[in-house]
DNA sequence: CATGAATGAGCTTTCATTCAT
DNA sequence: AATGAATGAAAGCTCATTCAT
């Protein structure tokens, strides 16, 4: 008579016990674990985890899926960043740490396998999305294509897993950086956004190349 | 003296079958493979590859050694190279190249299993004679160790595996080089080539020269 | 209260199978049997054998343990027998007869392997009790360990498994009598039979006891 | 042109060496050892195994027989002894260790299998002879066959693989003497044989008659 | 629908025996 | 005749998937 607990808020419920087991135990295990131990895990029975997911891969598909989902709740904060190129290196670092720190999204991302094929799409609109404006503000090359920056994805999430820390990764994205477009001021260091035509600027503004002026001709 | 057709003849002819089976199968299906699948495309019966290879891990560290010896050859070739950072750079471009074609290799090399720890040692051994001689030389940033290299190495390997062509490794690899040793003039700007021999110069000509030292001599 | 037809009771009948089925196999083709013919007999699939027993050993031990706990019971009955030596002997029999029989037990038994082990300490507590018993009301030697007694018992269960019949048991077991108990006069020579209440008389009478008496007081 | 050493020869002493390898390597490992095991050992290849001895078991017999063979020579100085039952006890006491000693002698001896039988009607004949003396003489139950006699001494095998130490053995072979018939002096500990017709003497002869009357009459 | 027991093909490994050299 | 490599049929065990309850 009431809201009735309907058959089906308990399969929903079921249904997202099985995925938060198998979301902890591929983390942790890897593409290893077997489906008894996430079973056992999320407190069901064998049969219901097929009953759900019919097969292995359809369960690890959902958890990569998942997983990347919140991928593109960050960016989403990212895209209206007012700078493009932060934001595009930030979703990059966040992604690459997230996906390092998890052994079967890693093993998944890595060897380019059948769940990741499902998710790739999107993940790769998403990252094309804030590498073109980055480019289009200069902070990053223009011959970088979307798929490139993919590739790098998964080769900092190899080197991450190898090695903790995020400062070969930070140093690697660098290589994407726009060196001669955004390059920084020499006085204060701030960035500065090549022009669209004319002369890239040295200094971000006149303050600075007053103080760089007298510097030279100080003496 | 001369050969002798000794009963050996014949195993070491399949014990190279296996090895050279394992290989192709290790390279195309990864660490996967089941020791019969090996047998039947080495022609010989499952028990002779355990005859040869009493475990499958020794079979895979075996593979995983011959592929890697090639490596050293290659290595040996390039010490005596008059340009060490070229030398250095040769080295990892070529083994991230052969790493990345063989499944098995790079699964070995991305997890670090037991089978890589066979060899890592001695890699790593030759990786950082060529990195210390390019860093004598300038030619590669002073602040980079070999356990970041090795970390680059295996980022790089999963990265060519997604995308063939090695233009990213060698975009990648370029953090590794010492910016310094093409830097810019302190005073305009410009760059400035290292010389072929002697100290490298900090300035561009003459003119800037001057103008550093007077600011630097000014009160 | 009742009975519940959970799925428990089809896995219940299922394990049961299986028990009876390796009891059987066990019995009478020795330790050797594969686990396949376990599960054929028992009329399930191998791998319903692993889901119950998760290895082979785990099975022998429980076929060994239920085999023994029937021992226990047996036992039980016994040490409240008036005649303590009786219920030594009788349990010992009674064992050893039943091991015999059993081709696997007999094994486990003579080379003392793991599953013996877990059974061990709980037989042999069981002997030391009944040992105790017997020797204390003198129907047994005293410089007998419950050791040497489960030697004897294992010795007892291979000589009954090549010659049927208890005969050679029963007489192999004499020697762990008190023969005091019996023992004969100590100045004529003549057997004494133990008394069933009281002392042990150490002569077969008055005149042998005066005998005595007087050698003793002699001088 | 000399007495070549005829292929045969080399045969021969290769069979030998197996022999004596096969020998050590069950005696300490059991029948479990692997024939490759034994080939190496005996410095030959896995196919001279098999030549000399087509099957497995072909070896195990003969390994067999070969240590019956010594039993058997150890015997023949016995029956000569002076003291029959002497020389029946003292054989088994020396098979019961020897066999015990020996894994693979001793797990064929407890089971019967195959090579027992094999060496088993010659062993009996053995032991028959030296039973018959003995009971002849009267050391021995007469009431005890030889078959009784050969489960007796699988039992002390098995005991003594058990427990290290003689001492359970002597006392289970107790059982078979003739307490009765060969008793000991009362004085001199001397044993006593059995009469043909009449009492038995309870002393070995008149000193020691006339000791005991003493220590009856004293005082 | 959930359960969890049953399935059975597949894996690695061992070893007595065969056979080319 | 000796060699020792090759064979291949087991063995124990795992686990994704199916199915009776």
């Amino acid at each position: 008579m009431t809201v009735s607990s309907s058959p089906r808020a308990d399969a929903r419920r079921n249904r997202d016990l099985v995925l938060a087991a198998a979301s902890t135990a591929f983390a942790e295990r890897g593409l290893g674990v077997s489906l008894d131990e996430i079973a056992a895990l999320a407190g069901v029975g064998a049969g219901t985890v097929h009953r759900h997911f019919p097969a292995k891969e359809r369960l690890l598909e959902e958890v990569v899926a998942a997983r990347f989902a919140s991928f593109r709740a960050a960016a989403a904060g990212l895209t209206e960043n007012k700078r493009p190129a932060e934001a595009f290196f930030g979703f990059l670092v966040a992604a690459i740490t997230r996906i390092a720190v998890d052994r079967a999204l890693a093993q998944v991302v890595e060897d380019g396998s059948g769940p990741w094929a499902r998710v790739a799409e999107e993940v790769t609109s998403v990252v094309g999305d804030l590498l073109a404006a980055a480019q289009r503000a200069g902070g990053v090359r223009a011959d970088i294509s979307v798929a490139e920056v993919m590739s790098l994805l998964v080769g900092c999430v190899a080197m991450e897993r190898r090695s903790a820390g995020t400062r070969m990764t930070v140093l690697v994205l660098d290589v994407l950086r726009n060196e001669s477009n955004e390059t920084r001021c020499a006085v204060c260091g701030e960035p500065i956004a090549a022009p669209a035509t004319g002369r890239r600027p040295r200094y971000c503004g006149g303050a600075c190349r007053q103080k760089a002026h007298r510097v030279r001709t100080s003496g």
